[in-house]
DNA sequence: AAGAGGCCCTGATAGC
DNA sequence: TGCTATCAGGGCCTCT
């Protein structure tokens, strides 16, 4: 589910409800999730007050009253669905894999507030929650990761410098979260559509002026996305159940067999596996 | 050292 | 109806 746009509406939305608010209890029902959640994990957050929900990437980053921050991390799976505590866990309106038959079903951790509680719910556990000791832990726990498209230091140079003589793919280079933070399978597609770039384009044979098309669509997409409240393919819905609308504005992405939406290209969208991920493109309009 | 591929896991859907 | 195969928004590890 979840790429940049839609953990920033997440965190928009979750930063609202629970900033200020005090973790009164927490249920591990499944500590399985990618990393094992640690024995430890109830101690450390109940009596904790949330100070900020942050992000980076992909990852939602709650401040803690104490030095800890509590990183979460979706997966492909993962949604958090606030529930009224006088409620039920009847079927989200935050998970699509969950069936309302099963009310429980994958709902792994709960933290409880005062009068509503965060339920993680993740079918296929690729998503997990990590403990942070401090500031430092933090900046060495993303040190790898590249800029996103929003950060001063992803500039066109950037770019053209890691490219240049690099044989990878133009497409697998956008999901490399080592080079640029953030971008998925979805918005890596719509990306090089907007940038008239063939998403089988070796990094070396891009030239400076697709190195700006890429910087600046880069943001450009996932702007209009996270102004649209992301991309609901499946299901998504931020964590009080609103819909994003960015999927009726797919330009590429499952739309294959169709009309390229450029006008004056008589291209069809193409589908194409690249490293085992679907990508989409028209290949009249993208060299 | 760069880059491709496998793997972690469950569920929905398509095809026979 | 029931089986199997394929696919799904991510990221880490291993192998060449």
């Amino acid at each position: 589910m979840p790429e940049l746009p839609e953990v920033e509406i997440v965190r928009q939305s979750l930063n609202k409800k629970i900033t200020q608010k005090t973790i009164k209890k927490v249920i591990v029902r499944n500590r399985n999730l990618r990393i094992k959640i640690p024995l430890n994990f109830k101690k450390i957050l109940e009596n904790q007050k949330i100070l900020n929900v942050e992000r980076f990437s992909k990852y939602l980053i709650l401040f803690l009253s104490g030095k800890n921050k509590l990183l979460i991390h979706l997966g492909m799976s993962g949604t958090i669905h606030l529930l009224e505590n006088n409620k039920r866990n009847f079927f989200s309106n935050m998970s699509f894999y969950n069936s309302p038959i099963l009310p429980y079903k994958h709902n792994h951790i709960e933290i409880f507030f005062d009068k509503f509680r965060l339920v993680y719910n993740d079918p296929r556990r690729f998503g997990f929650f990590e403990i942070i000791k401090d500031q430092k832990s933090l900046e060495k726990r993303f040190e790898k990761l590249g800029p996103e498209p929003f950060n001063s230091s992803f500039d066109i140079n950037y770019i053209y410098e890691n490219l240049k003589d690099k044989k990878k793919n133009i497409k697998n280079f956008l999901l490399d979260q080592n080079f640029i933070s953030g971008i998925g399978n979805i918005y890596a597609s719509e990306i090089l559509y907007m940038s008239k770039i063939n998403p089988a384009k070796e990094g070396r044979s891009i030239n400076k002026t697709e190195c700006k098309r890429i910087f600046k669509n880069s943001k450009l997409v996932l702007l209009n996305a996270i102004k649209r409240g992301g991309s609901s393919i499946r299901d998504f819905k931020d964590v009080l159940g609103n819909k994003g609308s960015f999927q009726n504005n797919f330009k590429v992405y499952q739309r294959e067999g169709q009309k390229c939406k450029r006008i004056d290209c008589k291209g069809l969208i193409q589908k194409k596996n690249i490293s085992n991920r679907s990508t989409f493109f028209c290949s009249f309009c993208q060299k």
